[in-house]
RNA sequence: GCCGCGGUGGCGGAAUUGGCAGACGCGCAGGUCUCAAAAACCUGUGGAGCUCACACUCCAUGAGGGUUCGAUUCCCUCCCACGGCACCA
């Protein structure tokens, strides 16, 4: 038995003495950058679900660094955000105060899990040193017209109390506290995302990431290629008013079309109520103010009654002549396509719920071998394959024949225009909160009223009055204030602080007011990873207050990135991922960086689950890995999560399963003692062959990620030693040693020194670690094997297995003969012909009978 | 509804290209050691049949069908979990 606490604590202050893990990013020869997502710390600290990811991402950084990389692994913390003031609100203590407590606890914790983190280059994203740079990539985005201010309809926590981006709304609720998200018409600022989504669509098939991110990321980008159809509106006597362009993917089904129906919020219906009377008008707006008051969720209620109001306008169909008329109803959203659709209720389910409910006729277009009848029913609206009727010129064809000529048709006509749209929306920046960066834009109400914009460009034509805070005078630092708490008014607590806000405009030098929102916590970790390699230079930089100063080495940067291998958890799909890709490409059209994706292989590993559920909060099922390591040991905890299952796939947290982990481990240990005590110098041919094969194994399953098999085999091999006399040659030992130190770095540096003092003897120096060694190189001559066992079937049943030369199984006649005349197999040949004798050399052979 | 992934012992899981299903571990049972227990170590462990025993036979990878000499693996239908998107026109 030996103590594992001892081991630890012994080797942790070792190996930061000597600076271990510190990556020296000048030796650029094979660098790899090995990152894994940095946590957002909270609450109770690390929890077992984010030991389990970093440490799967850390075997991968050990072995690669044993493989003769150049290894950075950096770790830092995600510390700004909602997640984290909502915890310091909750214990009512300050977040800044907080946060210092968190990041003590964290690091320590995370000093204990064994990672080969690099101490000299962290970050916390609530350092000035941090966001000074986050703000300059918000004005950076202002200055490229990707950031913009806008009234909007948005998401509204009523928990967090505050705006939601949509990415951060799931199934109508808070992806962070789970309230009920409300919907509410606010001033607020944006990122032009929307300008890179077929570049992020586009990109997508290169990436090396599992295909599961990419189906979710490609659904969430949702591109749809349709039709743009301008419609001339005329009025009651039939006098053209304005055009509308409604989207549609379905124009095929344009004959069919009997009305047209508007999104509530569509900018035209202003127009429209100085078209109309007064009667039509009040009811238009009764109906608008109605649609305002129920939530998002309640309007996108399945089986809804279908609600709307007649314009008293038409939209005039120029295939057939006929006035289709307009409609305003809330089943229309304002966000996909153009807002306004033309609805053909004989194919499709809403628009025929819609007519119902107005008495627009039906009409068929499309039929099917066996139905062209009347539709009458919901369940006769046919909305997929199908053969065209009473459509003039596309009748006879398949819808999607139909859908192209029409296409071409109405484009040649001048009628409509060929466009994508995309479920993606614009990134909603701002949060009225406290704990994050402070927007760093001023506004100026006298530049405002003079129509003053920050540039001449288009871009800025709407954003009079706004100019973003001189380079120089960042970072805009976030005050300590007392009452940072939240209100339910939509006002950010920075408000109510005259102290902060009140400053001089940048253009005019008059009185202006600062921006007292705070940006997104995912803006902080939408471009960490490019502060990393550069924060040996983080001295030079700091307090100072220049003009050019950018937030990495571009020396470094060139060298260092992309991120050579990410890895994290799979739910951050649509949201890190997505925005990281965004800010990186807009940084490479700067011409900042010059690579477009940040992360050209992620791998996103499993979830921890306990008691049938993901480990969260929430649940109460979190564990802490202080416990367990006192108990079995970093390494133990670290081969158990491993061990579970597959990396990808996560796992069931036991208790109990943990403790076969610690005694294999004390197995290993003791056959090391042993095997250096005796100093065997004769090897054992079988246990040598399994080791051979044992090393490519590992290797391949590390690179694999499949953590779990290499741990079984490794395990069968010492097994196979314990079968074998129970101790091993030292260099046998040494190279098997090597093969479990990504898992168990602690034990097997033990190890390793206990070798080092009886073979070599001397004083142990850095070079001597075990995480400095190289990787075993295995032969494949040996990994030949001199007999092969041959399976035996008659008719594909097993009926004996024989062991043969490897050579002679692989001769057909030979393996033949050899097996004919088995006992075992006689029985079955006699008295029946065998018609077909299958044969895989070296491996089976059938006989048919 | 659409898209995607999966279903293997009491449990977690393993199985190159279609070629010995259940590796490895947990749990359980029995044993050694002990006054006793724990720890440690050893043996057994999918189900059924047959046998004093060795052995042998049959059944079994969610259900049903197909392709094949041979299917956990490939194809079709269905069932059940999980993940993403969703009044998206």
């Amino acid at each position: 038995m030996f103590n594992h606490t001892d081991i630890e604590t012994k080797w942790k202050s070792r190996w930061n003495t000597i600076r271990q893990n510190s990556t020296d990013v000048k030796d650029t020869k094979k660098k790899f950058f090995n990152l894994m997502m940095f946590p957002y710390p909270s609450a109770e600290g690390l929890h077992v679900g984010n030991m389990y990811a970093f440490t799967g991402a850390d075997i991968f950084g050990r072995y690669k660094r044993m493989c003769g990389f150049n290894v950075f692994e950096p770790i830092g913390l995600d510390g700004f955000g909602i997640h984290s003031e909502n915890f310091a609100l909750k214990i009512g203590r300050h977040p800044m105060d907080h946060a210092l407590v968190t990041q003590k606890k964290f690091y320590a914790q995370l000093h204990k899990i064994g990672a080969m983190y690099d101490w000299d280059k962290t970050l916390e994203t609530y350092d000035p040193d941090y966001y000074r740079f986050t703000q300059w990539l918000f004005v950076e985005m202002f200055k490229h017209g990707l950031a913009y201010r806008k009234r909007a309809e948005v998401n509204f926590c009523p928990g967090c109390k505050t705006v939601l981006a949509d990415e951060q709304v799931i199934d109508g609720k808070c992806e962070r506290c789970g309230n009920n998200v409300t919907k509410r018409s606010l001033e607020q600022w944006f990122f032009r995302i929307t300008a890179y989504a077929e570049k992020l669509l586009e990109n997508i098939p290169a990436l090396h990431w599992s295909h599961i991110v990419k189906t979710a990321q490609t659904n969430w980008i949702g591109k749809k290629e349709g039709i743009n159809i301008t419609y001339k509106v005329v009025n009651r006597d039939h006098k053209y008013v304005f055009d509308l362009i409604c989207f549609t993917t379905r124009p095929d089904t344009n004959f069919g079309a009997t009305f047209v129906a508007l999104s509530p919020e569509h900018e035209i219906i202003s127009q429209i109520l100085t078209v109309i009377n007064q009667d039509q008008s009040k009811k238009i707006k009764q109906y608008i103010k109605s649609v305002s008051q129920i939530t998002s969720e309640e309007r996108a209620q399945e089986g809804r009654k279908k609600t709307g109001v007649f314009t008293g306008l038409y939209c005039q169909n120029d295939l057939n002549g006929k006035l289709m008329p307009v409609y305003i109803s809330d089943f229309v959203l304002m966000g996909f396509g153009s807002g306004a659709v033309v609805g053909v209720p004989g194919h499709d389910k809403r628009d025929f719920e819609f007519a119902r409910e107005f008495d627009i006729p039906v009409i068929r277009v499309v039929k099917t071998a066996n139905n062209d009848g009347c539709i009458t029913h919901i369940d006769d609206v046919q909305e997929d394959e199908g053969i065209m009727m009473n459509s003039g010129f596309l009748n006879g064809m398949d819808i999607h024949k139909a859908t192209a000529a029409m296409m071409d048709h109405m484009e040649k006509m001048g009628w409509g225009k060929r466009v994508s749209t995309y479920h993606l929306r614009d990134w909603l920046i701002s949060r009225q909160r406290y704990w994050g960066p402070p927007i760093p834009m001023i506004f100026c109400k006298y530049c405002f009223t003079k129509g003053i914009t920050y540039s001449e460009e288009s871009a800025f034509s709407d954003m009079a009055g706004w100019f973003p805070v001189p380079n120089g005078q960042l970072p805009v630092l976030l005050p300590r204030i007392e009452d940072y708490r939240p209100g339910d008014d939509s006002i950010a607590p920075l408000a109510k602080h005259t102290e902060f806000y009140e400053v001089k405009c940048p253009h005019c030098g008059g009185d202006a007011r600062r921006e007292t929102d705070v940006s997104d916590t995912f803006l902080d970790s939408s471009w960490y990873f490019l502060r990393y390699p550069s924060l040996g230079e983080r001295k030079k930089e700091k307090g100072k207050r220049e003009e050019n100063i950018l937030p990495w080495d571009q020396k470094i940067t060139k060298k260092w990135l992309p991120v050579d291998m990410y890895t994290g958890g799979a739910e951050h799909s649509v949201l890190h991922l997505m925005y990281s890709r965004f800010v990186t490409m807009a940084l490479h059209d700067w011409g900042y960086l010059d690579f477009e994706e940040p992360f050209p292989n992620f791998f996103a590993h499993g979830l921890v689950i306990k008691d049938g559920a993901k480990m969260s909060k929430s649940k109460g099922n979190v564990v802490n890995p202080d416990q367990y390591i006192d108990l079995y040991g970093s390494d133990a905890l670290r081969l158990y999560l491993m061990f579970m299952g597959p990396f990808s796939q996560g796992g069931d947290f036991r208790d109990s399963a943990m403790e076969g982990m610690k005694r294999w481990v004390n197995r290993v240990w003791n056959l090391s003692v042993q095997s250096i005590d005796k100093h065997s110098q004769t090897g054992n041919a079988i246990v040598e062959k399994a080791l051979q094969k044992l090393i490519k194994k590992v290797g391949d399953d590390i690179e694999a990620r499949h953590y779990n098999t290499a741990i079984a085999s490794m395990m069968e091999w010492t097994n196979l030693t314990a079968e074998n006399g129970g101790i091993v040659r030292i260099n046998q030992l040494s190279s098997f040693v090597k093969l479990l130190a990504p898992f168990a770095p602690f034990v097997t540096e033990e190890i390793c020194e206990k070798i080092h003092a009886s073979v070599v003897g001397g004083k142990w120096s850095v070079e001597d670690s075990i995480h400095r060694q190289k990787w075993p190189e295995y032969d494949e001559k040996a990994l030949m094997d001199e007999s092969v066992q041959i399976v035996v079937q008659v008719n594909g049943k097993l009926r004996d297995v024989i062991e043969m030369g490897s050579i002679a199984a692989k001769n057909r006649l030979l393996v033949e003969q050899e097996t004919k005349s088995l006992e075992k197999i006689k029985p079955y040949l006699s008295n029946t012909k065998v018609r077909k004798i299958i044969f895989v050399p070296g491996k089976l052979i059938n006989f048919v009978i």
